[in-house]
DNA sequence: ATGTCAACCGACGGTTGA
């Protein structure tokens, strides 16, 4: 994780709350300490090697959910963490990217994103106010990527991926970002190959979806690009959303 | 078909997942 873009982030920005992704490493070994100087203490489903979810936060909060419910027990994968916090539910998700281990990768993808619906849909009963944001390694519409990113047959552009994404948005959840720039080019996310940086082959694949009362006090959402251009940076870069107080 | 990166495992380099 690169722990020093993080603080100086941090430090700048003053988040109420930090949605980390693919933190790649286990609980114990989160680098707490340096973000705790700062005032943020952090909630970590970690996991070796891969995956890996944090939510660092500066006000204490509840932990309501480790894995994604409905997935199954023995899903290794540390893909969400859900707090409450603020009077809102906080679900910071790693979305599978779909795109290795074959169909049966593809599948599980599939079922995550129905298992994320199922989420929204109980939340909504519940009528909780709440965000699901982070990596959703999906581009919902072929204004998301940038010509000749993807080749057709990528898992986050697939007809299945979308329409998933859709079904979540129809539960009655607002995109914060296309509620507030429908038409702009906008990119979350340059891959470390062939270049993508440079050229600005970009893909929008960072999402934050609110429930209905939250959608009305959206303010901005705001995409951080210049963290892209610092000297090992991240593939992805921050995406700040500034509700108005509730 | 990637102009990349980091960690894995098992002993310096191929494999993996993104």
């Amino acid at each position: 994780m690169r722990e020093t873009h993080v603080a100086s982030f941090l430090e700048r920005e003053k988040p109420d709350f930090l949605l980390l992704q693919e933190i790649k490493c286990e609980a114990h070994q989160f680098p707490g300490l340096a973000f705790k100087a700062l005032g943020y203490d952090a909630v970590v489903v970690g996991q070796k090697s891969y995956n890996g979810v944090a939510i660092l936060h500066r006000a204490p909060v509840e932990l309501v959910h480790s894995r994604l419910p409905g997935m199954t027990e023995d899903d290794a994968h540390a893909r969400y963490v859900e707090v409450r916090a603020a009077g809102l539910n906080i679900g910071n998700l790693y979305l599978p990217n779909g795109n290795s281990g074959g169909e049966a990768g593809y599948a599980y993808k599939l079922h995550w994103m129905a298992a994320l619906r199922a989420r929204a849909s109980a939340l909504l009963a519940e009528d909780a106010d709440f965000i699901l944001a982070g990596d959703y390694n999906v581009c919902p519409t072929d204004a998301d990527f940038a010509p000749r990113a993807l080749s057709a047959g990528d898992a986050l552009i697939r007809p299945e991926t979308r329409a998933a994404f859709n079904a979540l948005l129809f539960t009655g959840l607002t995109e914060a970002m296309r509620a507030l720039h429908p038409q702009e080019t906008i990119y979350t996310f340059w891959d470390y190959q062939a270049g993508a940086w440079d050229r600005n082959s970009g893909l929008r694949i960072d999402h934050a979806l609110l429930s209905p009362r939250l959608a009305e006090r959206l303010v901005s959402v705001t995409v951080h690009k210049d963290e892209r251009a610092k000297a090992q940076p991240s593939d992805h870069v921050p995406v700040t959303v500034e509700l108005s107080g509730g």
